[in-house]
RNA sequence: GCUCAGAUGGUGGAACUGGUAGACACGCAGGACUUAAAAUCCUGUUCCCGUUAAAGGAGUGCGGGUUCGAUUCCCGCUCUGAGUACCA
């Protein structure tokens, strides 16, 4: 029979699923190796044909190790929740649930298509209770952690509290809220509930703080900095401002130095472990105390210097500005001070003369939106106070401005102004006029600011003469000496907002009470869902989940059948009979379910915890993740900070989850064009110019179907059944064919460039999809998707399929001896195809199948000794072609995945002879073929005799000839 | 602006440690089969000059360099894509 693909891959899709030949086990001998893909939100548009591409790198990967002997959990899910569905469920009333189900089952079917080796069996939805329940205990054990910087770990809030009651806050090393208060043992014991636990979510890793946060009115919800590009929502493009608001956060920063060094430790492509080294953006520099010369009340006028403090000294009040900077070596260059418009203590510093100024430039900054305040970098603006701080080294009266180049959010929300060194320093002392101080001797401030470390320090008292170290030591021994100032690492990442005001998400497993949140039991857990009414906020402002009647908890009902009454942890139950307190309304942000979901898999369907201990000692962490470059600040940091916590916590053993990392490349559209002419009052009309001949007429494009154009060339009966408006269209052909025009686009139904793999799947089988996705070119390069071309993977297949078949297509395979030749081409692909598939380069090892069939094409090799080691090779690329030649081939029932790969032997490759390229000057002219075994002596003398050189060297004498033995010769004249 | 990645025929791409540039495939051209088309098969296909065949010259974004020899290494530049953005 010819190649009948239909049939191969529907029996085989059929057989794997009836066998569960893909089922991985949890304990056997084999060593284990953990294939995993980056799983979809099921999306309502399905899959269209930039999807799979990682998943069919990962499964041809994950079906080779299978053939090399490994134990392979090759899983997939469905990261579930999210804003689409529920976007939906604003406009339709239909539960995302539902919309959610009716997804997956589309993109199960499509999956089920290509021939993936899942093993389904362990298939997560981060939306089903069974899995959430346990998003919600990771949230629960996050709350009950402190991070212990001398232990460098994070502990248990009881050992914190353990501390407080026996010594009170002192020697507590945290990350925690920068307003901590500062106790005795006895006080701590003294203090109401209420002030412990207030106390207490300042430690906690998940807690809850009034903080600035990206408020999207549009989607109602509040979005984390990495779902925010350029001031608008990732997700629809919708405006974002600030806003403060009493938000979860996630005390990621906690893990800033640990997430930074990991990096160092794993195989993922620098190019996104530089966007996270950029994202955690750490700084190393020092923290210095400029004390304010006056306090701005007394201030009246320029009365400058009656309060001014003795260096070092204490000053009344104890007033300050404290900035971060990364050059305290060059503090005697300080010329002002700038402090960010919202800093708290501009209105402290203003002086009433100064008070217009400062008013009307804050009121300046506000109009700015955030994103005109990132595109102008160029205009220098700001306002004095009026106000001076004391250089903490030399005295020095230094004036304080505001000026909106100083972000708030980062640092101190001030720095020290050295414009001899920094930029925009610099700029700003010009435009306002103020000193600008050279430090270093060979510094050049005369067009620009010279952030120079070479040189030695000039106007610098005590540091002149020394160099960048020792200066930079010096001052920051002499700043500790007199308490202004100490060595200080900042980072740029920030705590990651961990609430949404939506529906669509994991409920926080919190009540509230006395205004503080408590954690409901884990053995209540999961905390469900509730049904409401209208997927919007309520009237009042709540997030949606207000509307849920009666959905409270109640500490003393029971809470499913049978089971006996609790308390709340930390609850007190006397005189609460029948005591309801109000849950947490906001829901997890997307990022939850997907930051563990690699456990669930080791143990999908353990009730008692969230993978069992002999689960991830036997899995412990991913082999190979692949997954889009777009997840490197969002889901990549998550994860891996998650995956840090539960190490501490001693639930799993690797302080990475993913070893190994591949980025696919995006697939882009690649758009049609048709161009319709322009009649002579400017309207469109009913007839179309090829693109060829477009200069000639004027014409505007138009979008077409790229399903209806053969590589350019449009189908015009198709064209004109596309849309019922072009069922008369006339066309301006050129050489009788309509050609279209091509442009390189976002793949999107609006442009009418969407190809969907289902189509051409039943036009040419999914082994040909599968190999044609790689054949497009290396996996990690972003390109555009182009059909034309698929044929030629197309007839490789029927032509491999031939060469077990003879002329009537029957099956014919000879038991004959395989010649050199043959063998020769067998073990050329076995060694290809695993060092290609080692080094993640698929599109290679496609050309060389190609290559290996031509030659045994042209061989007319039927031989079973060679095609049944073909046949394994070729498995992991195209499964089902291969199970059934297999089968075929009368190999006992069973799948081929259970064969081993073939052996290479490099003795087959040995050849006696070889055909030297010889180069005069490096340009190649002829070949001549000698024996291997020669030496270089010998191959030189050949070579001169030989007359086709002896022709090109024309009676010369050749200065020099290299000969690289196996290689080349090189003859200089 | 900064960081990173990339640039090779009409197209996608190959060339793994500096050693025959353009493998493999698409497209295109010509041919075979066919009443015809589709399908299939065969031949050719970097460009220029020339041609029966040859022979020659140029050539991996641009300009330099190292080397017997550079798509590959070094320096400078142009363009494209991605990330990031006043980070002190």
């Amino acid at each position: 029979m010819d190649y009948q693909f239909k049939d191969i891959e529907q029996k085989w899709q059929q057989f794997w699923a009836d066998h569960k030949t893909f089922r991985a086990e949890n304990t056997t001998s084999k060593p284990k190796y953990y294939v995993l893909d980056m799983f979809p939100y099921p999306s309502g548009a399905g899959l269209h044909v930039g999807h799979p591409l990682g998943y069919i790198a990962s499964d041809i990967f994950a079906r080779y190790k299978r053939l090399k002997g490994f134990n392979v959990l090759h899983p997939m899910g469905y990261d579930s929740f999210g804003l689409p569905a529920e976007q939906y469920a604003i406009q339709t009333g239909q539960h995302p649930l539902l919309t959610t189900e009716a997804n997956i089952a589309t993109y199960r079917r499509q999956l089920d298509q290509i021939g993936f080796s899942f093993d389904w069996d362990r298939e997560v939805r981060t939306s089903s209770p069974d899995y959430y329940k346990w998003t919600q205990w990771i949230f629960i054990q996050l709350f009950n952690s402190w991070y212990n910087k001398d232990a460098d770990k994070a502990e248990s809030i009881a050992k914190l509290v353990e501390h407080f009651e026996s010594k009170g806050s002192a020697g507590i090393n945290a990350v925690c809220d920068e307003e901590i208060l500062s106790f005795t043992a006895t006080e701590w014991k003294d203090m109401t509930e209420q002030q412990q636990q207030a106390e207490l979510l300042k430690y906690r890793l998940t807690y809850l703080r009034e903080s600035t946060v990206n408020w999207c009115a549009a989607l109602g919800t509040v979005l984390a900095n990495d779902e925010v590009k350029d001031g608008f929502s990732e997700r629809g493009g919708y405006p974002v401002e600030q806003k403060k608001m009493m938000q979860w956060s996630m005390r990621i920063t906690a893990y800033a130095q640990r997430l930074l060094e990991g990096l160092d430790t794993i195989d993922w492509p620098e190019p996104l472990k530089e966007m996270q080294r950029n994202w955690i953006g750490k700084s190393v520099g020092a923290s210095v105390r400029f004390p304010l010369s006056l306090s701005p009340t007394l201030s009246e006028g320029e009365g400058a210097g009656k309060k001014v403090s003795p260096i070092g000294g204490d000053l009344e009040g104890a007033s300050y500005i404290e900035v971060f900077t990364t050059r305290v070596d060059t503090i005697f260059g300080v010329s002002f001070l700038v402090i960010a418009p919202e800093h708290e203590l501009v209105a402290e510093l203003t002086t009433p003369a100064q008070k217009a100024d400062i008013d009307a430039y804050i009121a300046q900054t506000k109009k700015k939106s955030e994103l005109d305040r990132m595109a102008d970098t160029k205009t220098v603006s700001g306002a004095f106070t009026g106000s001076y701080v004391t250089n903490p080294l030399n005295g020095d009266k230094i004036p304080v401005w505001i000026a909106d180049y100083v972000l708030a959010g980062y640092g101190t929300g001030a720095v020290m102004a050295v414009p001899s060194g920094d930029q925009r320093d610099y700029l700003f002392a010009k435009h306002f006029n103020l000193p600008i101080i050279p430090i270093i001797d060979i510094q050049n401030i005369e067009v620009e600011a010279d952030p120079t470390k070479e040189g030695k320090y000039i106007n610098s008292d005590f540091m002149n003469g020394l160099g960048y170290k020792e200066g930079t030591a010096a001052v920051v021994a002499k700043l500790e000496e007199l308490g202004l100032g100490k060595a200080k690492v900042n980072f740029r990442m920030r705590d990651a907002i961990f609430g949404r005001q939506r529906y669509w998400g994991e409920p926080v497993p919190v009540y509230f009470k006395g205004g503080l949140p408590y954690l409901i039991d884990e053995q209540h857990l999961p905390l469900l869902l509730p049904e409401i009414d209208k997927y919007l906020p309520t009237e009042s402002g709540e997030p949606p989940l207000g509307r849920a009647t009666d959905w409270k908890y109640k500490p003393n009902q029971p809470h499913k059948e049978g089971e006996a009454k609790v308390s709340p942890t930390g609850g007190d139950l006397e005189g609460a009979k029948g005591a309801s307190y109000e849950y947490e309304l906001s829901t997890m942000p997307g990022w939850a379910g997907s930051s563990w979901y690699w456990y669930r898999y080791m143990d999908a369907h353990n009730d008692q915890e969230f993978a069992s201990r002999e689960a991830i000692e036997y899995w412990r962490d991913v082999d190979l993740y692949i997954g889009g470059s777009e997840h490197a600040t969002g889901h990549l940091l998550y994860s891996r900070f998650w995956n840090k916590f539960l190490k501490d916590i001693g639930k799993v053993v690797e302080e990475e989850p993913f070893k190994k990392l591949i980025n696919q490349g995006m697939i882009q559209g690649r758009s049609n064009f048709v161009y319709r002419l322009i009649d002579e009052e400017g309207r469109g009309t009913n007839t179309f110019v090829s693109h060829g001949l477009i200069k000639d007429h004027k014409i505007s494009p138009l979008h077409v179907d790229v399903n209806i154009v053969d590589n350019e060339v449009l189908n015009l009966n198709k064209f004109k059944a596309w849309r019922e408006d072009f069922a008369d269209a006339e066309f301006v052909l050129e050489n009788g064919k309509y050609i279209c025009g091509v442009e390189v686009e976002k793949m999107s139904k609006s442009k009418f460039n969407v190809v969907n793999p289902d189509d051409l799947i039943a036009r040419y089988g999914a082994d040909t999809l599968r190999m044609y996705e790689m054949f497009l070119g290396p996996l990690e390069q972003s390109k555009p998707w182009n059909t034309n071309g698929i044929e030629g993977v197309f007839k490789f297949l029927r032509k491999f399929w031939r060469l077990f078949h003879d002329a009537e297509w029957n099956f014919n395979v000879s038991n004959e001896a395989p010649t050199k030749a043959e063998l020769k081409s067998l073990h050329k692909i076995i060694r290809k195809v695993e060092e290609d598939i080692e080094r993640f380069s698929f599109n290679t090892s496609v050309s060389s199948f190609m290559i290996a069939v031509n030659e045994l094409t042209d061989l007319k090799c039927n031989k079973r000794a060679i095609l049944h080691d073909l046949v394994i090779v070729l498995a992991p690329y195209a499964p089902h072609i291969c199970e059934e030649l297999w089968v075929l081939l009368g190999n006992p029932a069973g799948s081929i995945s259970t064969a081993a790969y073939p052996k290479f032997n490099p003795a087959y490759l040995v050849e006696d002879e070889f055909s030297y390229p010889v180069s005069f000057n490096g340009k190649m002219k002829t070949n001549v073929s000698l024996s291997l075994t020669m030496e270089a002596a010998d191959i030189e003398a050949a070579i001169l005799a030989n007359t086709d050189v002896q022709k090109y060297l024309d009676g010369k004498t050749p200065k020099k000839v290299i000969v690289v033995k196996g290689r080349i010769v090189n003859i200089v004249i």
